[in-house]
DNA sequence: CGTTTTCTGCACCGATCGTTTCACTATAGC
DNA sequence: GCTATAGTGAAACGATCGGTGCAGAAAACG
């Protein structure tokens, strides 16, 4: 064998991903994504093999770092009220200490459904897996609720959830103020314990 | 006086607007403006003085031929129950009957919400304006009810909206529901007539 | 009709795009 | 230490980007 690899492959998909993030995948250049990493193209296009690849790195971690610890509280055992009010508490936290220029507003998947799915079938897929994702974690704080009723009020929620993101680089206040409403929309269809 | 120009301003704007809409501001260029309104690029640049310039046009364009014609009904005297389920009938069959590659699903303000307003402070204001101007409406057809819980259903309300333009691109199935959970809900809010 | 003003088409600008090539360097295995 | 292998850096690729310069064409006005 030769050469090791100089560079932390984790860590270079993370600033990636934070460039991605911010300006979309379209908005990022190479010359954005190697000085975010520190890593020379040649470096990552040996890595990932195109800025595509690099994009399917940063989504990936992207799920795994960021969104799904965020729904972990939805999938536990037991999980209702409390779990909900949470997660929406979680994003509100989010969304009113990060800094207006902060690359970590919003939310890279939402983003990429208004850009890149639209004409890009492997994007498209990959964000309705997470809607659906989204959809079905909330779907399990609703154990034992009436199914129809249950669907209704995941839509409501997951509506909200998607809007905030959509606003948070739109409108602060108005974000955090959907992200209340559905902590009300909650509190109304729990009884208070 | 001079020649006069020989292209009519509004079908171009109209052309360029439904461009803007499929790909975007960055997604757009010059040579796709150029084929879709049949205009030379130097014409182009005569009459709106940048690619920017015929953005704000066709912005303007879809506010008013797009946007305020949906809203009209909500701002009507009386608007209730009734003016709610029609503006949500209205966005279900646009999303239900556009084929998969029309340019006009989803909303063009939406999508910018989600791109250039994250980094253009005139977009972002132009797309904020539109969301106020969309809850301005909702809140129309909620007159006479307790302010607190109006503000609340508006919320959820351009929420669901929102939510069912993102998502018109990546599940049109998805994007339907949320338009008729939306209906669910004024249905519920509004005693049947 | 002649002049003046304006619009239009074509070619081209420098900048930037994603990607590739290649020489160089460093290291793992013998 | 030698050699095979693989990672790195710089330079350059053709393509495309938004925007311009200019010459010619067309029409309004005297």
């Amino acid at each position: 064998m030769g050469r090791l690899q100089t560079f932390d492959s984790t860590a270079v998909v993370q600033s990636a991903r934070d460039v991605f993030w911010d300006v979309g995948f379209d908005g990022a250049s190479l010359a954005d994504l190697e000085s975010a990493t520190g890593v020379n193209r040649s470096s990552l296009y040996h890595a990932f093999g195109s800025k595509r690849g690099l994009f399917d790195a940063a989504v990936t971690d992207y799920l795994d770092t960021v969104i799904r610890p965020r729904l972990r509280g939805l999938l536990a055992d037991g999980a209702g009220r409390d779990a909900l009010i949470a997660y929406f508490d979680g994003l509100s936290h989010a969304v009113a200490t990060l800094p207006d220029d902060s690359p970590r507003r919003g939310c890279l998947l939402v983003n990429a459904a208004a850009g890149l799915a639209a004409h890009d079938e492997p994007a498209r897929a990959v964000v309705d897996a997470y809607r659906a994702e989204l959809s079905a974690a909330l779907s399990h704080a609703f154990a034992g609720v009436d199914e129809a009723a249950a669907q209704e009020r995941v839509r409501t929620l997951a509506s909200l959830s998607m809007s905030a993101m959509l606003l948070a680089r739109v409108n602060r206040d108005e974000s955090l103020a959907l992200l209340s409403t559905a902590v009300l929309q909650v509190r109304a269809w729990f009884p208070t314990s």
